[in-house]
DNA sequence: TTATTTTTAGACTAATTGGTACAAAATGTA
DNA sequence: TACATTTTGTACCAATTAGTCTAAAAATAA
């Protein structure tokens, strides 16, 4: 199956994504320097410019694949233990980060869409893109969980999976803040009762 | 009432102050630069650092004036529309801002403190106590439009201001990343519902 | 006037940044 | 072998940044 010539590539693209993508998510797009990227991807910066064109470009394969990655978790989550437990177990997670970390990342989308915005045209219109790809996923989410019985409020799927975006990310938000966690404790409690 | 030798300071501290905090909520704490700020508070560079130890101290100083200017305005509107109404007030703020500038800044303390998240710890420190302090007010706020009977639900009013405060975020940071009008449409009618 | 302080103005520094250039070595195919 | 391609290493560049320094002018009090 090896057609070209030449010395092959000798590192895999998605792998080096991934761990990209993991340090842009914990450091911001600003805030990760290339050559911390660099290092982090263990390819060197000649190396790095044949393969992609800018740190913008990463960036922008960095948030697709983070996207991709999280729909398809989510998606191996939802055979395990069922949609609305999936989406519950974002949740979990975030809380589950704060105790064991001591802080929490967020939604790398999110983070992007803050930092991104107004500032960085073209990621920001793509941001757009993945954001509302997710909310759709979401969407499907509430809608089979009502279909199975498991969220028994009537309500629009849609209203429901945005109410909990939101408030998901309004916890998060208010944690990396400062909340206490008196306040972080309530916002979970109403994230439970948004779907049911 | 003049004490001091010298040349006296032609410029009002508090009014550069205002300034800077105006720049630095549109911009952010890193993407403002110092010339920026400078040429905004219409001062030279000698007298910012006679002034002023640092941008970190400028900024911090700005934080402070911030919480202490919301309040101001807050308690002002309270008086002439009641608690209820000032609490919706700053959705509906948000949302005319969309329409009219197409673009909604957020809180400066949820957006500082999501920047200097893990990064800058003193200023996160501050922040902290800033957040709280807002959280305090809320309190207050949704208290006294329980015992006007603006608000009839006989949840704890600490319970009813974090989520009202954490939707509110959760709707910006959805907007910033590029939420449809519908999903925004449903978040604010979210948010009048969190108040009755 | 004299002492005190703030102002402007400009040069300067040291560090960081994303990105380029180039050559030599490595690793493959034909 | 000849050719193609990727790798490493290193030097370099141009721009930006917060902050320092120095000196002279301006505005006030005593």
């Amino acid at each position: 199956m090896r057609t070209t010539a030449g010395r092959p590539k000798s590192f895999d693209e998605d792998g080096v994504l991934a761990l990209a993508m993991n340090y842009f998510w914990e450091h911001g797009y600003e805030n990760s320097t290339l050559d911390d990227l660099l290092v982090t991807m263990g390819i060197k910066k000649s190396s790095f410019y044949h393969t992609f064109k800018s740190k913008e470009e990463l960036f922008s394969r960095c948030l697709d694949f983070y996207r991709k990655e999280t729909e398809k978790i989510m998606m191996e989550l939802k055979q395990q233990i069922g949609p609305k437990n999936t989406m519950l177990a974002l949740t979990d997670m975030t809380l589950r980060e704060l105790k064991e970390t001591g802080s929490v990342k967020g939604c790398l989308i999110m983070n992007s869409g803050k930092e991104c915005y107004k500032r960085y045209t073209d990621l920001s219109h793509q941001i757009a893109l993945e954001f509302n790809f997710m909310v759709e996923m979401f969407n499907g989410f509430v809608k089979e969980a009502q279909d199975k019985g498991e969220i028994t409020s009537k309500k629009d799927a849609k209203i429901i999976a945005g109410r909990y975006m939101s408030a998901l990310n309004g916890m998060i938000v208010g944690i990396q803040a400062g909340a206490s966690q008196e306040l972080i404790d309530d916002l979970s409690d109403n994230l439970r009762e948004l779907l049911e």
